[in-house]
Order: C-alpha cells, then sequence, then structure tokens
DNA sequence: TCATTAATCGCAC
DNA sequence: GTGCGATTAATGA
C-alpha cells in the first residue's frame, strides 16, 4: 500500500507530517485495511486498541442510543480520522461504532505507536491538537443546531453538509445515505426525512434520482437556516 | 428476471 | 410529531 510520503490525502495530519526523517519507523507500523461497503470496522463499547485514518472511501460514525436509535456524530472522508476519541486518554473503549458507506480503504495505526510518535514530533503534536479543538467547536454548533433547529431546518442543514462534505456532481450528491442516515444525522424519523423531502421536491429545491439526491437551490436552502448560521464555520 | 431491500404515504394516536 | 403497516419503487444476484 501506498506510503504516507506520497499520498494524496494533503489534509491527512499524518502526511501533513511525513517528511520529518523521525516519523519513517512509525510509518512501518502502519497497516491497511480495507472495508467493503456497509461494514462495520469499529463496534460500539469495544475496547480501543488504535486509530484508523480514511485512506479511500467514506465512514459514518454513529452513537447508538435508547431503543437501537442511533445517532450519527460525524461522517469522514479520504484523509479523515476515525475512533479519535477512543485512542487515548482514560476511556479504553471505543465510544462510537464505525460503518463503511461504501468500498472503503483504512489506515491503522495502534495507539502505542502513535503515542511514541507524537511524543516524538511535536509539529505532529500540534496539528493533532488543533483538530481536536476544531472538532469540538463543530460538535457545540452541532449540539446547538440539533436543539434549536426545526425539523425541517435540520434536514436542509444535512443537505448542505453533504454538499459540502463530499460535493455534488450534476445536481447529485457525491454520497449515497439511507433515508435513515439522513435522519439519524439529523435527530428525526425517517419518516419525517421522507416527508420533508418529498415537500422540499414538490418547491423545486431538491432533486432526486433514483436513491440519489441532489440540491436544486442552494441560495433557497441556506437563506432558510441563515438565521442559526450568522456566525458560523459552516 | 425475481427476490430482497428501501422509500413512500396514509392513518391512528 | 411519531410510529405502524400496506403499497410501490429500486436494486442486485
Amino acid at each position: 500500500m501506498a506510503d504516507c510520503i506520497h499520498c494524496e490525502n494533503l489534509n491527512c495530519l499524518i502526511k501533513k507530517n511525513s517528511k520529518d526523517p523521525k516519523i519513517e519507523d512509525f510509518l512501518k507500523n502502519k497497516h491497511t485495511i480495507k472495508c467493503k461497503k456497509s461494514q462495520q470496522f469499529i463496534m460500539e463499547g469495544t475496547p480501543a486498541h488504535g486509530l484508523f485514518f480514511a485512506y479511500k472511501g467514506k465512514v459514518k460514525v454513529a452513537k447508538t442510543g435508547i431503543n437501537d436509535r442511533e445517532q450519527i456524530v460525524r461522517f469522514a472522508k479520504d484523509g479523515e480520522i476515525i475512533g479519535h476519541r477512543g485512542g487515548f486518554g482514560s476511556s479504553k473503549y471505543y465510544s462510537i461504532s464505525a460503518q463503511a458507506l461504501e468500498d472503503t480503504t483504512l489506515c491503522y495505526f495502534s495507539k502505542d505507536d502513535l503515542k511514541n510518535i507524537l511524543l516524538t514530533i511535536p509539529s505532529l503534536t500540534f496539528d493533532f491538537m488543533l483538530f481536536y479543538a476544531d472538532e469540538l467547536s463543530e460538535s457545540e454548533t452541532r449540539v446547538r443546531k440539533l436543539a434549536q433547529m426545526s425539523v425541517r431546518e435540520r434536514v436542509i442543514d444535512t443537505l448542505l453538509y453533504m454538499d459540502k462534505k463530499f460535493g455534488s456532481t450534476d445536481q447529485l450528491l457525491n454520497v449515497l445515505l439511507s433515508r435513515k442516515d439522513y435522519a439519524d444525522y439529523s435527530g428525526t424519523t425517517e419518516e419525517q426525512v421522507i416527508r420533508i423531502l418529498s415537500t422540499l421536491k414538490k418547491e423545486g429545491l431538491v432533486n432526486a434520482k433514483g436513491r440519489k439526491l441532489g440540491i436544486l437551490n442552494h441560495e433557497a436552502l441556506r437563506e432558510e437556516i441563515s438565521k442559526h448560521t450568522f456566525s458560523m464555520t459552516r
């Protein structure tokens, strides 16, 4: 598998710091794991041995609540970290589950290796710190959105987020999510998502081709949630 | 193609 | 808003 130095995921924290000669030995211990679509590779509550990076593919990260109700916490694409809260600190177990949304290749580092390299390379450690800070801030704005937005606004926000994160081609989002996934990320039920999507379709704001969704009118959608997003990153 | 899985919608609460 | 269940659409072996 491609070594980190030649990896094209420029946003990856490891890749960014791969020029440091001290990282070489560490990179030898990298493992590559292939996941089929919808395969779960982290189970909630399972002992955390290390941390994953999406090398190529898409992943959803979720927590399970009461009555098997899932809350999708975040999505990850090429170069992004998965399982980063299980790796360090006091918690010995993964607090989340992670599932591949399509055939996905993962890079894996054991937490001992990672700990050593973080103690060795300050710039990498610093990048990790920035990443955790951004994560925290994003999760705080998500808490607020889930609490204050209406269901319709949350679904719209989710659609815009998917567009921003994964992009669109020919007015169709580059991710294939089930209605339940949309619901689990927006904090509603599948039926609610279906109903809102169908009215959005009638209003000509959203498009559908087969199971794929597309945004037709970004402006109108953005306008509708603008009151919640005045000073926000996304 | 046919069987399986997902999406939709009406209806009761 | 929620959740069930019947119907219809999409998918894939």
